[in-house]
DNA sequence: CAGCTGACAGATATTGAAATCTGTCAGCTG
DNA sequence: CAGCTGACAGATTTCAATATCTGTCAGCTG
């Protein structure tokens, strides 16, 4: 509550590390740095994280979870069509993930290294997001909207098909001239494709 | 090695790449090992290509063309239906680069370092990839099996959409168990979103 | 005594000097 | 003379010495 907490919290040391990491990048940010931003020993972030990996992991499950929890939202808006829902669930999972890498590069690498060392909140995060595709999908179904056997299995196919869209990978050509186009022809493929 | 006191020729200086490429890796080739192999001096690999760089897209290219030339045959096969050559073509292309991946490590990593580096064998064999696409999605539209406004723009979807099965930036995970099936799934969402 | 400090050992990263490589070209060779 | 050689300059890479960092822990402090 209090604005400039005395007390060394795991929240606090996660602020920290945000701005070190957004400072320095992934590559050059230390434990030393964060301590030296906190005032503190870096003997002191070890109470709280057990290694500099978890340090890591807890700030970018941080940051992947505003994007599950802004995307949520979408999953249950029940006054509109499942296919709108997928349509807007997609879109807005490319624009974040898109401004995210635009506006916070050097946060965003940090999620690209630590997606590549697949690290457990990546894949957490991927589970979730496929949770909230697959229960949209599987509403579509039970509307008559869509077909898809097993919904689970179908939302993974969605999720693939537009992985030039959200993952970090090919964040170099979300800017591109043209990704926009490109973007809306593959969506619309793929939303023919669940159609019944 | 085998004597080779024959003339110097450009088609010669590639086998020596690849031999080089393959038992050294992309990092470590140099071109006087490509000379040494050779048993010339390496200004002489400069009289056929004027930078390393020529050199390392020349061979990438006729490595490239081998994928394109298998999957040509599959475009011009009049007695089969144009969605039974969508679901044969993509997956030939899967199989070969999956292929390649597996059995050709180093000169993949070779292939993948150029991607990564824009070179222009890379947008040229993207292009004719797409060409040989497009083809077989104008076959479907003529044929009434697939609905399309502009089949290069459809063409260029389903390519995006299959990207994580042809793209060698996920090579890593073409092996991974239940990548068969996630192509399958796929496919099957790609080929219903393309017809009519 | 709960939380923090700071020195420490082993691991990792940085640095700069030495080695190697790329690309050129004047001259050699057949 | 067409094609090749090998020495060279500048760029890049390697390597080992040095510095910094990670993770631990005995002891200090409030």
């Amino acid at each position: 509550m209090a604005p400039t907490p005395q007390t060394l919290t795991a929240e606090r040391i996660l602020e920290a590390t945000e701005e070190v990491l957004r400072r320095h990048g992934p590559a050059k940010a230390t434990v030393v740095d964060v301590a030296r931003v906190l005032g503190v020993s870096h003997g002191s972030v070890y109470r709280h994280f057990r290694t500099k990996a978890a340090l890591r992991e807890a700030v970018t499950k941080r940051w992947l979870d505003r994007t599950t929890d802004t995307l949520s939202g979408i999953v249950t808006e029940g006054d509109r069509t499942p296919e709108t829902r997928v349509r807007d669930w997609l879109a807005a999972l490319y624009a974040a993930k898109r401004h995210k890498a635009a506006g916070d590069p050097e946060l965003f690498a940090t999620y690209s290294v630590l997606a590549g060392e697949s690290g457990d909140a990546v894949h957490t995060h991927l589970a979730d997001l496929l949770g909230q595709l697959t229960r949209i999908i599987r509403a579509g179904v039970e509307a008559g909207d869509f077909t898809a056997p097993d919904p689970a299995t179908t939302a993974r196919a969605v999720f693939q098909a537009t992985a030039r869209f959200h993952d970090p990978g090919y964040a170099r050509d979300w800017e591109l001239p043209g990704a926009e186009e490109e973007f809306e022809a593959v969506l619309e493929l793929v939303v023919r494709g669940l159609r019944s």
